[in-house]
DNA sequence: AGGAATTGCTAAATCGTTTTAGGGACAAGC
DNA sequence: GCTTGTCCCTAAAACGATTTAGCAATTCCT
């Protein structure tokens, strides 16, 4: 301990921190003493020798992970975590005890995140939203506990996503079913695997059926206003569109007030087509038609095949495909 | 360890856990019989003794939290995590490393989370959405780390909150000085502290400006869907109304599409006022005219109240008041 | 057969904290 | 001077894993 500084031992630095000098009787003058050590160096205690220390020998603690990228927005993130956390509490009794907390690290940089490769910080993990740096790192190194991916594909981990080139294909069937001519798709600039496989699936059915590729549109980020601002410039610029593919509902939401804006309708001018992963996809005007897996099918898959790792029911990795659900509501 | 029902040494467990039995030449025999035994009794390593063993004794490892109940939308938390995590990173360096994470609990079930109170999982956390059970319990034990409370006013905690009253005095403002007639305020069952007090300010106000007090409509959840049902029911029923306001932005949303639903216009017929909670109330249609608190000062608020605390540059508690700034946009 | 090398495992130290038992110093009482 | 008590503090064990050093038994080499 940083504290033996002042000459004293550590268990009187405990003593103090847990203000318990009164009750085993520590001179003031020693309190104070410890006190101005803790301030003056920055003390911080270590809360792995804490609850190493604290824990109760009986009850075994279990820590579960999801782990996603600052940058993604959580919705998906916290549906997972509610349905492990549900998992977690029908299997909690005496003598088991799970905690599930959610981690993020930088995207492209959870090979930095601490505790990750020495298995001292989970006993589990789902990982999600992450680039294609972080899938080489995670290609390269099996961790050594129980880890489901979530949208990727990494043959040495058990990977829950969507069926590819399922969802994309789709939605090019409904907009073309609509009649659309001049489909269009917007995509973020980064494309993650999932959003890649969209779009693609997207192009290639258009193309199949029509002949020509829908345009592409792409938007800086894949926030409302990057999906506004990219198909402004879009139709601004007078291209045609009368049907959109979003490959993430954000942009869809934006696209909604460009569309808006250029005095268009949704869907009788422009239809409109996402995924599903905005909490709110039937809130908005008009309520956004999804092509995309099963949120409850997916969170159902990964929390099973997590648990199932940690009981060693299962060992080799698998591939779990979650084909597309569609779910007609106004805008196509 | 567990293992030792096989009649052989923690280091040999500890030898095949790691994969490296190969270098460390263990008999396949043994190694067989390691893992069967690992296998059958559902062997799950501690992960506070790995990590105090692996971490590296010069660098300080300080884990933060930000603790929110499972049941409150995920908006305001990621902001601050996020925020938190850059304040983190910018003391990230040798010799000190950070991790910040959301741990979730049952609203009101706050005490039942391992490790809160004998510190032995967090340095600092942020804790919200709590309901009056948490508070109480708050209230009743200080916690011996640095902690910031969101939302809620503890006398022996660090606060960040709204200035009360002022919310619902705006928003009122707002709405009468359109020249709104018939008021109506729509909130979820169960309220917190916040939207307690937003609801009240607003009531009081419109009763001491108009003598009448506004319309109360009650919404069973404070999702969408909630908002909608509650607010179509109100104007089914024939019940006047030609300004809203919603004490959060989800009940807002849903609010919208009963107000369409029912050939109305915003804000002509009826204009909206929400608060400011939900990430895409500028992408709402129209997009929604707020008043709250501004996230970034909330946000930047509590993370240096937490950083000041753990540095121990604060020591009393301190409540921190954020007024609410005003965004207009179209629906009001 | 005797020494060297290999094989297969264990003992012990270590990480940082808390707690329990106890010890030394000094004062008071006989 | 010896016992008893009080005051203030420390030593040591424990938590559960990993790693390093090393030991015994077997095999190999000459």
């Amino acid at each position: 301990m940083i504290a033996e500084h002042v000459g004293v031992s550590a268990s009187a630095v405990s003593t103090v921190l847990a203000d318990r000098h009164e009750e085993r009787r520590l001179a003031p003058a020693t309190v104070e003493k410890i006190r101005k050590a803790v301030r003056d160096l920055g003390y911080v205690p270590n809360v792995a020798a804490r609850r190493l220390r604290a824990q109760d020998p009986e009850v075994h603690h279990i820590e579960l992970g999801i782990l996603t990228s600052f940058e993604a927005p959580l919705f998906l993130v916290s549906r997972v975590l509610r349905q492990v956390q549900r998992m977690a509490d029908a299997r909690t009794g005496p003598g088991r005890n799970f905690s599930v907390s959610i981690a993020m690290f930088h995207a492209g940089r959870l090979r930095e995140m601490a505790g990750l490769l020495n298995a001292s910080r989970f006993n589990g993990v789902v990982i999600t939203n992450t680039l294609p740096d972080d899938d080489t790192f995670l290609a390269a190194t099996t961790l050594p506990y129980a880890v489901v991916v979530l949208g990727r594909r990494l043959p040495n981990y058990c990977c829950v996503l969507d069926t590819p080139g399922e969802s994309g294909r789709r939605a090019a069937e409904i907009l073309l079913g609509r009649g659309c001519r001049r489909p269009v798709v917007l995509t973020p600039a980064l494309l993650t695997e999932s959003t890649a496989d969209r779009a693609a699936a997207f192009c290639a059915t258009v193309l199949a059926q029509t002949g020509t590729a829908p345009a592409r549109v792409v938007a800086a980020g894949f926030a409302p206003s990057n999906g506004a601002d990219a198909l402004r410039a879009h139709l601004g610029a007078g291209r045609g569109c009368d049907g959109l593919y979003a490959v993430t509902d954000g942009l869809a939401l934006g696209a909604y007030q460009a569309i808006k804006d250029a005095d268009r309708r949704i869907p009788r001018d422009i239809a409109v087509v996402g995924v599903g992963d905005h909490e709110h996809a039937d809130f908005f005007d008009p309520p956004l038609t999804c092509v995309g897996p099963s949120n409850e099918t997916i969170v159902e898959q990964i929390v099973t095949q997590l648990f199932d790792l940690m009981n060693r029911r299962r060992v080799k990795p698998v591939e779990t495909f979650v084909p597309p659900s569609v779910v007609m509501r106004a805008s196509a």
